[in-house]
DNA sequence: GTCCATGTTCTTTA
DNA sequence: CTAAAGAACATGGA
């Protein structure tokens, strides 16, 4: 569900809200979305003020006051909203935490992949490759050339670069004109420097439309993102390219769908 | 009933 | 041993 684009919407909706504000009680409904499940966090957060939130890869990090910090995953289909405290709880409703002035921070998920991770002073970023907005194109070949599988698979392997997933993938992959099966140390240095640029030319388009939604992502105002109409490939099969006109394909690389046009994305590296 | 889904981790295989 | 492939997790919609 959520991809760095998502990630980044909800932080950039829930930081005006949350920053500096003192937190409440911290309510688990389910026991099992909380990691590790002993760490408790109903002493642990409340009467703490929020010092910062921010993303890294995909995970939404908050930071305490007291140097504490925790993350949330939302997995395919978590939503992290702020709703007002008599508002009608959703199904699938796992954590609750109260943040003041009657506002509550709510985790919905209702396939719960997603969860929320307690750190403390610990790092963020073990095994999580670079940022997209940090790539160089040097530094892209140089991780491509540590797999073999296919590039489509290499770019949605978070310790190789973290933040994409399989939208911006396949879209970035279009942008760049190769084709997603390429084994990632066949591409060229030329190939590295287009897939670079459109890595970053395709997040910042969907940063602009507040992300794609597709069936339960939301920012953290209950608004979707307005991404999916520009979308040039993903889950477009059997439509047309919008630069050829040849037929959008899908096929399944890596246990995922995959959707290219077979004439824009045809070299081989 | 079938297939599919914005993700990740664990297990099995080569 | 390592790298890659496959299965699993859970729910809901088409």
């Amino acid at each position: 569900m959520p991809e760095l684009p998502e990630v980044q919407t909800v932080v950039d909706t829930l930081a005006p809200t949350l920053v500096g504000r003192r937190l409440g009680a911290f309510l688990r409904l389910r026991r099992d979305m909380v990691s590790p499940s002993e760490v408790n966090l109903e002493n642990l957060i409340p009467n703490r003020r929020v010092q910062a939130i921010w993303r890294r890869a995909k995970r939404i990090i908050f930071e305490l006051d007291d140097g504490g910090r925790w993350f949330v995953h939302l997995g395919m289909s978590g939503r992290l909203t702020i709703e007002p405290e008599h508002a009608p709880v959703r199904k699938h409703t796992h954590l609750i935490l109260d943040c003041g002035d009657g506002l509550q921070l709510r985790l919905v998920d209702p396939r719960r992949f997603g969860g929320i991770f307690w750190l403390g002073r610990g790092p963020v970023d073990e095994r999580l490759g670079p940022e997209p907005f940090a790539l160089r194109p040097q530094l892209l070949l140089r991780r491509l050339r540590l797999t073999r599988r296919p590039i489509k698979t290499a770019l949605l392997d978070q310790r190789l670069i973290a933040g994409l997933g399989n939208i911006y993938a396949d879209e970035a992959l279009f942008e760049a004109k190769i084709h997603p099966a390429t084994p990632a140390d066949r591409i060229s240095v030329a190939s590295a420097r287009r897939l670079n640029a459109a890595i970053k030319r395709v997040l910042r388009r969907a940063l602009r439309s507040r992300g794609s939604s597709l069936r339960d992502y939301v920012d953290a105002n209950g608004q979707p993102g307005d991404f999916r109409r520009l979308h040039r490939v993903y889950q477009r099969a059997g439509q047309q390219c919008v630069t050829c006109g040849a037929t959008i394909q899908r096929i399944v690389i890596g246990q995922r769908s995959t959707h290219y046009c077979p004439r824009c994305q045809s070299a081989t590296a």
